[in-house]
DNA sequence: CGATATACCTAATGCTATTAGGCTTTGTCC
DNA sequence: GGACAAAGCCTAATAGCATTAGGTATATCG
């Protein structure tokens, strides 16, 4: 009768798709059972609960995100890195918006040492090479930029740019223009700020 | 009986209370009913559903940033405006965690016409008075400012930043700066980017 | 062939949102 | 002052959800 048995895996593809097509949260167990032609009591065998099946999406979309991010940046640099990685992570919020919005929820364990979120992390600071930064200051650039990219999606995604002109399209690019300019531009640590 | 009388503000109230000492998903109609000693049906007279309460609590927080950035703001320019902007907007997802999660969700029609967002948007705007920016470019650096604060409070709200070196804190100050930075060295928008 | 483990099932509990309709108190109009 | 009406709260009921407990069939292994 099983045309496949249930699979960690399969039970968090299924959840990833379900939120990309009706919202995250509207990811239930139930949902997923259903989807899955399954009754949701089912999933507990292979899942501890609904928290750790949304920490699965989440864990899901970073090593999808690493690996858009991985292909895009790959043979660019400085500006060109830089406006492919952010493309990448908009063209990803865009897509699949459930799975991304299982990014932006507070992190587990499991999340927060990931490859994906590593290499995410990684990707960002390859970025930096082109730009002259002080290797000490990496760790800051790469919060800057991942704060200002995922900022403007979430922001944009949320319709915060929804009623107001000009459209956010047009600055996207301007804000991609602003943090290449801050980069070039990165301000030297004063006293209090070294670490 | 009846101390108070409940009323729209009295409710919206004790859910952002509720959501500051609990959590943000945890508040419900049950629990903000048993906060105020009150059946839950019983709120369904002031309130539309769930979620207009939290829409309520939205416009609450708004209103509540926009009069914490106002002040922090007044009297100062540049680089100290703008850390005043983002000190107010982090004192505040610290003060109130609840209430801030409230900001981060897809705005309503009523969030995105309240006064607090215009106020928090126009005085954004008046901070990028000392930096040498055209008018027209005002519109994307309010974003571009709102999408680095937001950003990096998020990320380091849900934990992002907790499992790495070295501490948030530190990184704050550096994203400030790069901030200024990335302001006195606006770009110039290219070809396409005029709107 | 029988024992065992696997992988699903049904049943049950307790929480939630929400609707429908009742009761009690309070103010209002004559 | 008294009848009336409207607030403003209540109880009752439905339906969906997460989660636990325990049953049953199928396939594996000795």
């Amino acid at each position: 009768m099983k045309a496949t048995p249930l699979t960690v895996a399969s039970i968090v593809e299924a959840a990833a798709d379900l939120a990309d097509a009706t919202g995250f949260d509207s990811v239930t167990l139930s949902a997923v059972a259903r989807r899955l032609g399954v009754r949701s009591p089912s999933l507990y065998s292979h899942v501890k609960d609904r928290d750790a099946l949304l920490e699965g999406v989440t864990v899901l979309a970073l090593t999808e995100l690493a690996s858009r991010v991985s292909v895009a940046v790959a043979g660019r640099a400085e500006r060109s890195a830089l406006e492919a990685l952010a493309d990448a992570h908009r063209d990803y919020a865009r897509e699949s918006p459930g799975r991304w919005d299982a990014l932006q929820r507070p992190v587990g364990e499991e999340a927060a040492r990931s490859a994906g979120a590593r290499d995410i992390v990684a990707l960002t600071a390859a970025v930096l090479r082109g730009y002259p930064l002080p290797e000490s200051e990496h760790v800051h650039a790469v919060r800057f930029i991942g704060s200002t990219v995922n900022g403007y999606l979430r922001i944009e995604r949320n319709g915060g740019f929804a009623h107001s002109r000009p459209s956010a399209a047009v600055s996207w690019h301007r804000i991609i223009d602003a943090l290449d300019a801050a980069l070039r531009a990165w301000p030297a640590p004063s006293e209090g700020e070294r670490p």
